[in-house]
DNA sequence: ACGAGCCTACCTAGTGATAGGTAGGATGCG
DNA sequence: CGCATCCTACCTATCACTAGGTAGGCTCGT
């Protein structure tokens, strides 16, 4: 069986929809890259819409585990931003957009379903990032002025529209310096 | 005549494309809002990239009269970043995404004229905010150690990210207080 | 008379989804 | 064991519907 089916559309749904989005990409599009009939996706995926779900949740359910890994692994707040703002410049050099920005962008015309787990996959980010920023502060790695909650917002919305203008612009070579501009800024004493 | 068929289908088609995304409105959707039939959209625009490039047209058109304004009307820099900023969250708080955050998302499945289009409107605005950094740096409101070009990228990936996220959150309360953090950074003694 | 603007009616090529069938492996039972 | 039954995984063929686009005709202001 090695990958199995199930998993092999998945995957090439993932790479379908952080490419083209939800809308553009069809199941005629994920059977001639399978291999399969498209009536076959039917079989493993009933509708359209449970497919993207099942995207969402893998994909989700992979970043809990890496996050997780990076708490482990790292205990310094700007080395473990650094892993976490790897993670995107690696897939956006690999070709790929963050699956949620790609699906955010058509939020409106997303089945309620996915729309909700957008929100829970930002919100997932935001308390990692909002974990990491305390810990930094209580550190002494960052300063003690910041507002966590926004601080992390700004990272994550940093994160996330630097992929889209690199992807845009097909130049992905300074993602990782403008990022670490950010977080140098959140280490320097305030000047009032 | 008052308004015009064709602004009318341009201005409907815009605020589609910002919700949905390109690919997933319709002649038929835009026909409806518009109270014409669906054939009449092609006496307009014969073909959906020509709506789209036409489209994206326009709304580079009014970005650039409106950056050109904020030139003229403000001096400091800060003042100039704040109104820009503007921009982004009042057509937020109006239910609008980015035009070019949507179309990026998409880029794969775009046709390549429109495609393009999307690298200019993002080349003007980092040009845009070059400017700006730079005089803000030449006027001592900003450190003089940024990297101009880096911190423009920042500043824009900034506002597309957080409108992304806040759109999918559907919180709009504290992206100009995220902005204004990424701002004040620029602005503080560095600490090395 | 003419053309801009809009219409009805239609086309082809898709869309996601369904019906019904086939091949082969596992399971249960006398 | 033999045999029936079920299940998974895939198939062909087709569904109703929508996509963008076309052809040709009506209406109205100039």
């Amino acid at each position: 069986m090695s990958i199995g089916t199930r998993d092999l559309l998945l995957k090439e749904a993932e790479t379908l929809a952080r490419t083209r989005g939800y809308a553009a990409f069809s199941y005629a599009d994920l059977a001639k890259r399978v291999g399969i009939r498209k009536a076959s996706i039917h079989h493993h995926f009933p509708t359209k819409e449970g497919l993207g779900v099942a995207l969402i949740d893998g994909y989700l359910a992979d970043f809990k585990v890496a996050l997780a890994k990076v708490l482990e692994e790292e205990s310094s707040a700007k080395a473990r931003l650094a892993i976490y703002s790897g993670f995107f410049v690696d897939s956006l050099r690999g070709g790929l957009m963050p699956l949620c920005a790609a699906l955010s962008a058509e939020a409106a015309a997303l089945p309620e379903s996915m729309r909700l787990q957008v929100s829970t996959f930002f919100e997932l980010h935001l308390d990692w990032l909002s974990g990491v920023v305390r810990d930094g502060i209580a550190d002494g790695e960052f300063r003690a002025d910041l507002d966590v909650r926004q601080t992390a917002t700004m990272l994550l919305s940093l994160l996330e529209g630097a992929s889209l203008v690199a992807w845009a612009l097909k130049d992905t070579t300074h993602i990782e310096a403008t990022f670490a501009q950010a977080v140098a800024c959140l280490s320097e004493t305030a000047s009032s």
